[in-house]
DNA sequence: TTCCAAATGCTGATATTTCTGCATTTATGA
DNA sequence: TCATAAATGCAGAAATATCAGCATTTGGAA
């Protein structure tokens, strides 16, 4: 999603959608998480190969690697946001928030709807 | 997105993405829009694989094929959502919903935030 | 300091994906 | 009807992705 989502192979994908929501993990961590979980040789292969292309960094740590972003998680939403956007929605983020406050079995938090309240009414006063 | 995102290769990926954004289209239609694209023979092999993974159906009309979604767009729509969710937002839409907000750069038409008011009114009255 | 469990680095085997080329079918227009 | 351009079907080659195994390194505990 950061960087050519379309350009990553499926296990490629698989790994970084891990880290994107976990934020950082070690291999042995992304292993567990992994769709039909491979082994942990092919899981610290698959991980060489995207700090290769720069997607992920590693750090030591004592004995271990810890594997994180190497872009901001932020970035990485907001492409993915646009993909979404492109994809299903003709490109409009009004269309996209009615479709999640449509879905008739999805209740927000009273909180929630206030902060959206708050910040429409920044964008246009009501 | 629809079934198991996360199970396809690359390229049937970026097939099925541009399925998704014109509904329906000719195996030329969907070379034009592949990145790099491949030659029209691969494009129709990758094609019949997803029409065997049920992907996509085709219906010949006249004299060529055009492929359409074999489920709903509005199914698909939804499994992509709540991916984005989980991945970046907690599972929460209304978190997702103020990060569109939040983009500084961004303007909603008028009748757009309009809309997702009444909405919101429906969640819980103001 | 020495030992050992736990992690890495790397090489190459295996599996899957991607693609090509060509024979065949199909629809249109002369 | 017949010729032709344009599409399909398919088999297998080529490229890429995925994986396993083992030698090596590392860090902590005795």
């Amino acid at each position: 999603m950061a960087v050519k989502d379309d350009q990553l192979s499926k296990r490629e994908r698989q790994a970084m959608d891990i880290v994107y929501r976990l934020g950082k993990a070690t291999a042995e961590e992304i292993q567990e998480e992994m769709p039909d979980s491979p082994s942990y040789s092919a899981v610290r292969a698959l991980l060489s190969i995207l700090v290769g292309k720069k997607l992920l960094k590693h750090t030591r740590e004592s004995r271990r690697y810890v594997y994180e972003l190497a872009i901001s998680r932020e970035k990485a939403r907001d492409t993915a946001l646009r993909k979404i956007m492109r994809t299903f929605f003709d490109g409009s983020p009004g269309k996209l928030m009615a479709s999640l406050l449509e879905t008739k079995d999805r209740k927000l938090p009273p909180e929630e709807v206030a902060a959206i309240r708050k910040l429409l009414d920044e964008q246009s006063p009501s």
